[in-house]
This record gives C-alpha cells, sequence and structure tokens, in this order.
DNA sequence: CATATGTATTGACATTCATCGATGTTTAAT
DNA sequence: ATTAAACATCGATGAATGTCAATACATATG
C-alpha cells in the first residue's frame, strides 16, 4: 500500500499488532521505522515539545527559529518531517504558517513501541 | 550527567516529564533522541519483536540472523545498539550470546513519547 | 506595481549510519 | 594442541541525514 508515505500512523492501526505480540513483518517494521525516525532527532522533540508548550497550542516558524537555536530553513525542514509524519497539521495564515500537534498521535506511536 | 549514554531510559525517567506538559530542555531532547534512534530502524524492531516473541523470550544471534535476512555482523551491530540503549540484555552461555528484552523498557520509553 | 516579510525549496557539505567481508576472540570438543 | 563453532570487532563503502547560505515563493501593504 502507498499510503505507508502519508499516513504511517493510521495503517499502522489498521494493520498490526504490537511488536513483542507477534514477530512485526519486514513492511511493517520498515513503517513503523519511519514514524520513529521522525521522532528521533533532538530538534524535532523540542519542536513538539515547543508548538504543545505554546499558547493555544499553535505555533509558527517565527517563534520557533530563535529558541530552537537553528536557521530558518532548518527549522522548517524539521517541521515539514513531522507533518509529513502525521504528528504536525500545519495550517497557513496570511504570510504565516501555524503547526500543531495532531490530537493523539504521538499516543498511538507510543502503544506500538509498548510491550503487549 | 555523563550517565545518559548508559542508561539513558532512567535518566528520563529521574529527570522530566513528557515532552508535552513542559517544554524540553535541549539536553533531555538529546537524550531522549537517543534512545529513541536506537528504535528507528527495521531490522532493529524486528529483533526485538523476534526476541520477545522466541520461546522463553530468549534469543541468540544464531536464531536471528537467517529470519532476519542480514549477515552475522550486521546483526551483532544492531544487538549492540539496542544493549546499549538499555533495551536488550546480554547473556553469555558457552559460545552463544543470549538476548533478551529488559522487562519495562519500552514502556518507559512510550511513556515520554505520549503527551502528558 | 514595488517593497517587505514570513516561509519553503534548492544545492552543497560534513557527518552519521547500515551493511558486508575479513579477521579476531572465545569456548567447546575431539 | 587442533579444529570447529558462535560471536564480536575492524575497515571500507555507499546511502541517508542535519545543517546552512542562497534563492524562490507567497502574501500583505504602501
Amino acid at each position: 500500500m502507498e499510503t505507508l508515505e502519508l499516513l504511517p500512523l493510521r495503517d499502522l492501526q489498521a494493520c498490526c499488532a504490537p511488536i513483542t505480540r507477534e514477530v512485526i513483518s519486514a513492511r511493517n517494521a520498515e513503517s513503523l521505522a519511519r514514524s520513529i525516525k521522525a521522532l528521533a532527532d533532538p530538534a524535532r522533540l523540542r519542536l513538539l515539545s515547543m508548538v504543545a508548550a505554546h499558547a493555544d497550542g499553535e505555533a509558527c516558524v517565527c517563534d520557533l527559529t530563535e529558541p530552537l537555536g537553528l536557521s530558518q530553513p532548518t527549522v522548517s525542514h524539521h517541521l515539514r518531517i513531522l507533518v509529513d509524519a502525521g504528528f504536525l497539521a500545519r495550517s497557513k495564515r496570511g504570510t504565516w504558517a501555524y503547526f500543531r500537534i495532531i490530537p493523539g498521535s504521538l499516543d498511538l506511536l507510543s502503544t506500538f513501541i509498548r510491550v503487549a
């Protein structure tokens, strides 16, 4: 299924059990690893945390660049990875791009990391 | 603290809240990312799953190499990463090295991925 | 239209990483 | 002691990744 790229978390929910219940398939391992990889970076963890802690659970790139201490293109790059992985939603208003956490996305992933 | 390298999960438990409760520090983000990175690979997810599903929750390298479809050095490499990250324990008996999941290690990590 | 601002994309570079063949190490058995 | 078996380590290599400067794009404003 080609939707794994765009909706890895949803697909995982539909198709496989927690990784220690039964042996995960090579295909599902690939999909799950792709989701986890989106979190496996300190800058992206901080971005998620900063977005969640921001007023109204929303933040734009300009809110995040300076406190993160990375360049604007790098911040945009990381945000894109988090959006593609399904952890953040982007909504553009005016020239600003606002990001918020997609509810349940982190919880869903964590259940697949857990031992059954 | 230099113990972050050896006991990342234990340290995280001691020092920080789930990432969306308050903004995670750069230091803790680095530590958490290192733990997550150990899981962010399809081969390692499959290894964890195979070890957990194996008889007695234990498996040696020879049990894992062929079903994983990777060379023995590569399998040893991945197992070492999982041991270093605190997800697997190694115990050598005779010429065999047996691996088992450290109870609670995956659950602990998953709580830090969850939204508070 | 022209300018300014916020964001995304591109290209380049250095670093990290997954992988394997070759080799080393350890233990058991003959 | 020699051989064999299981595993670890080393060195090399190609691929993926994080980063930034430069540039492009989009939108608001004068």
